[in-house]
DNA sequence: CGATCAGATGTTAGTGACTAACATTGGAGC
DNA sequence: GCTCCAATGTTAGTCACTAACATCTGATCG
């Protein structure tokens, strides 16, 4: 069996991307609490089951979030000699200022959501948890101690958090004002100039 | 009707005591997600209707945590020369060198269930985010941007949570050292002496 | 072209958190 | 003892989520 049976090819991404598309409109028009699953899947077509198969609970099909791999690798590539919090900082800025412009505007009208949302907010931090791990083992590596880089990662993600929430608040600021000058609030070195990886 | 009936006087706080005590006994013993309500109000002696009349949720029977308005006024104490991540910083260390002792035994107990579980963990942020709009409001009293108030308060809040995740985790280590730590690696200022409310 | 295998979906039944409407109890004051 | 009201109980329901089992669909191979 060389390249086995992958079934329905493009089937299950066609499904999973309907879900989160119900899931948007659904949840932006009548609120995320009022919405039900069995909402969002009969409108994708499919039923409750296969909404869980796709995604582990309801939040989570407003939560993709891949980057990340991608944060982790830009606080990694800053400036050894600073200190854990302004390397920590630095990072998560490069990498917000290099986000892929598509992704955008999805991303707009879930940090809308999720800023309008206590339940979704709590769901949220969740992920933040992990984006923190990825950013405290980066500095791990780069040499700080366990402590100190969970401590600066939280720090860092705490004022990311502010900054997004703000955005999704008002919509006359644009997202990298807000992130650049929260970052920088906390490390003060980069308010001057970013610092964006090789 | 002066003072009018107060009904069973105490009753009340009997069972709500009754219920706190039941679930961390319980949660320490078999987790939280595997303890259910139904068994936290049976072991009180009362039922799950009851429960939730003193609880919203079965997470809130372990995230008692009054110390909001003492961190407020703590954090507006600060001298106010000072940049808003380093108020935050000082009252929020000021808070925490000051809690009432008799209160740190729980205290732990409810943090080390709290940094085990996800799911408690992620409850411990709804609270968090309410302490953190406290913190903000006392440094916009003092004079700072309602945006650099949050996102002051926001890494502040993250930090702290890192020291009180890690001290849930391991014990050889004391509150006090991890939290005034965490909280000088975000504000040096507090490097040398921790700046206390007159 | 038809058999076959695998992954995607459906069905059913259940648990547990939480809510609402209504009934009951028990103690404090008259 | 009577009355009132807060605290509690009862019942019935919704919704998120899980597990076991059945079905369907389409790509690959003979």
């Amino acid at each position: 069996m060389l390249v086995t049976n992958i079934g329905a090819v493009g089937r299950a991404e066609h499904t999973r991307a309907a879900l989160q598309s119900a899931a948007l409109d659904l949840c932006e028009r009548q609120g995320y609490d009022a919405t039900t699953v069995e909402q969002i899947a009969a409108t994708a077509g499919v039923t409750q089951m296969t909404f869980f198969r796709h995604f582990p609970t309801k939040a989570a099909v407003l939560m993709e979030d891949p980057y990340d791999p991608f944060i982790g690798e830009l606080v990694a590539a800053q400036p050894a000699d600073l200190p854990a919090l302004d390397r920590a900082c630095g990072g998560v800025a490069a990498a917000w200022a290099l986000l892929p412009a598509p992704d955008r505007d999805d991303t707009w009208r879930r940090v809308r959501l999720v800023a309008g949302s206590t339940t979704l907010r709590a769901h949220m931090w969740e992920n933040t948890e992990q984006t923190q791990h990825v950013v405290a083992q980066a500095l791990t590596r780069a040499g700080a101690s366990a402590y100190e880089a969970q401590v600066a990662a939280g720090a860092c993600m705490g004022a990311l958090m502010a900054a997004l929430l703000e955005w999704g608040r008002r919509d006359d600021v644009g997202l990298d004002t807000l992130v650049t000058g929260a970052l920088a609030q906390v490390s003060p070195r980069l308010g001057a100039a970013t610092q964006v990886a090789p």
